[in-house]
DNA sequence: GCCAACGTTGGC
DNA sequence: GCCAACGTTGGC
């Protein structure tokens, strides 16, 4: 079982909305490092923290569950959607999507500054590479993160 | 394959 | 809204 840290923008997407539809496809990614990793890595169980970026307090606000692993991200055929790229095909899809269940909210975002100032989490692929929206967490830092939110 | 120009992300 | 960092595009 694998740990991942998915970046959202809450006023699109956030862990709010996610508690209400309790499943979601995870769409929109459009970036071939993190399309790798939803295509090849991302599997049924894994654990996802969701952090919350450009909004009042940018930070990890809950948790989710890999439900369904990688496969093609239908917006990409859809000319009517912000996500389609024409250069996508049924047959060659360019961008891939999971689906995530609800797990937890906290009751309050662990914010960015506090990932920053903690030992433990100062190797964070999160702080190492800033616009990557979809990265790999350790074990020891999934488990940091833990002690550290306000449930 | 290099690299300049350009576009986007995301914190502040 | 600014701007640094980084990703993508396209000419050569």
């Amino acid at each position: 079982m694998n740990y991942w840290l998915f970046k959202t923008e809450p006023d699109v997407f956030g862990i709010e909305h996610l508690r209400k539809d309790k499943v979601a496809p995870w769409d929109g990614v459009r970036n071939y490092t993190a399309r790798n990793f939803l295509r090849d890595d991302v599997k049924v169980g894994d654990e996802v923290l969701i952090y919350h970026s450009s909004c009042k307090i940018t930070g990890i606000a809950g948790i989710a569950t890999v439900t369904k692993a990688g496969y093609p991200d239908p917006a990409q055929f859809n000319p009517e959607s912000d996500y389609y790229d024409p250069k996508a095909t049924q047959d060659t899809p360019r961008w891939f999507c999971v689906d995530v269940a609800f797990k937890e909210q906290f009751s309050a975002v662990l914010p960015l500054k506090t990932i920053k100032t903690t030992e433990a989490l100062s190797e964070m692929v999160l702080l190492k590479q800033s616009r990557l929206s979809v990265s790999p967490v350790t074990k020891s830092e999934f488990q940091t993160i833990l002690k550290l939110i306000t449930r």
